[in-house]
DNA sequence: TGTCCACTGGAAGGGAGGGCTT
DNA sequence: AAGCCCTCCCTTCCAGTGGACA
């Protein structure tokens, strides 16, 4: 009788002992060289539990330099801690990246203080001030110190300017029976710059940067999730060193390294080898590129699609550092052949940047003087991704182009 | 030194879509 | 059903800009 197709994998040795040692939500149980700033945080949080309200602290630093995994280790304890001393503590940690709207915000936290009996909160339809009311209460009824965590805030200020932040520092002087401390993260140094005064002043009343870590620090960390996560002498010579030079050289990232340990492991774990090798880490970089590159491709909208497809066309003709206008240009012969409405120029202009922002295209910004001011764009997918046929081949952007045509003739 | 180009990017607002309230 | 509210995607308008060139 033929086996069933899972008992050939169930049965495999793994090279894995426990794989959550490599999850970015993954809580070790020390952090190495993050103690300075461990400290800095509970200095400041300690006043929850002497009655004080703790500041309102901003955390810098680039990603995978550990503001996120400091902060959750570090709140953890303190609720244990208020939890122990009678004096109850509250944490909400927001993902700015997706809830990047001021009623989104607060319609969110005020949604995790909802007790049996409390009216769900819709995700739209109520006015916005009506949410922030109910959170009021809510957080009065609860009492205690809650701490709201905001992280990647640097996006939400730049989706919903800083009105939600005006009213997040205000909650102090509204709220009766209780308190309540923004810690707000972000990977980008300057962004207070986008605040008015006021906000920035309530909101970083203390400051805390994350340098990125070095090499040798990336390698501690890793050598402590592999005693974890791995089976001993599992890993080979220069292993390790090579997945932190390569995590360093990219600014630095600790979340970086530990996917490409946890690839290059399952390389070795697919080759049925007993040791992992430099060439499994050779492996895995490119694989990571692949995947984290393909998905976004594949779910960009339709005019961002024909946007890169425009600037890589130019490419494979031998056009490099092409301006705005000839993008334009050539994006609506595009829309012209497969018959779709092109946007305009201004839109085309915020998409470039949209597209930049994403890490899919160099745009800078450069002047030829009489010849204009203008962006210069190149593309950044990494080599060895067909972003023509990707973009083109599939069945999604004809079936795209045909759903905007659709809904172009129906609005007609 | 002023002009001019080809844009950039902020601001305002339209309109469709999803949802709630009365 | 009508009246609101919020979000998203987009357009329109326009002041501002860096630097080559006359």
């Amino acid at each position: 009788m033929e086996r069933n197709i899972f008992e050939k994998i169930l049965g495999q040795e793994s090279l894995f002992i426990d794989r959550r040692a490599f999850d970015h939500a993954f809580e070790p149980d020390k952090l190495p060289h993050r103690g300075g700033e461990v400290d800095a945080l509970v200095r400041n949080l300690v006043d929850a539990l002497n009655g004080h309200i703790p500041s309102n602290m901003l955390l810098y630093g680039v990603p995978g330099s550990g503001k996120t995994v400091v902060t959750r280790y570090v709140l953890s304890q303190l609720l244990d801690k208020g939890e122990e001393l009678g004096e109850p503590v509250f944490s909400y940690e927001i993902n700015c990246r997706n809830i990047d709207t001021k009623y989104r915000v607060v319609q969110n936290i005020a949604s995790q203080l909802s007790q049996r009996g409390d009216a769900p909160i819709p995700f739209t339809g109520w006015p916005t001030d009506r949410v922030l009311d109910t959170l009021v209460k809510r957080m009065d009824r609860e009492g205690g110190v809650h701490i709201i965590v905001l992280d990647e805030i640097d996006n939400l200020v730049a989706r919903a300017g800083d009105g939600i932040l005006y009213n997040l520092t205000n909650l102090n002087t509204i709220l009766k029976s209780s308190r309540c401390c923004i810690i707000g993260i972000s990977n980008d140094l300057h962004f207070t710059q986008h605040l008015g005064p006021r906000v920035s002043s309530r909101l970083s009343q203390e400051d805390l940067v994350f340098h990125p870590y070095g090499a040798a620090q990336i390698q501690d960390i890793l050598e402590d999730r592999a005693k974890t996560g791995l089976r001993q002498n599992s890993i080979g010579n220069g292993v390790i060193e090579l997945c932190s030079a390569l995590a360093a050289s990219e600014h630095g990232d600790a979340r970086r390294a530990l996917d490409l340990l946890r690839i290059s492991v399952q390389k070795a774990d697919q080759e049925g080898h007993e040791l992992v090798s430099p060439p499994h880490v050779r492996l895995a970089q490119s694989q990571l590129e692949y995947d984290q590159v393909t998905p976004v491709l594949r779910t960009l909208p339709l005019h961002q699609k024909l946007v890169l497809f425009s600037i890589k066309l130019n490419e494979e003709n031998g056009l490099r550092n092409i301006s705005t206008g000839e993008v334009f240009r050539t994006y609506s012969d595009a829309c012209l052949k497969i018959s779709v409405e092109p946007l305009t120029p201004r839109r085309i202009s915020s998409l470039l940047n949209e597209l930049d922002t994403l890490g899919l295209i160099m745009a800078r910004n450069v002047s030829k003087g009489r010849g204009g001011r203008s962006k210069q764009v190149n593309s950044a997918v990494p080599r060895g991704i067909d972003v023509i046929s990707t973009l083109s081949d599939s069945e999604a952007l004809v079936a795209q182009a045909s759903e905007e045509k659709y809904a172009l003739q129906s609005r007609l």
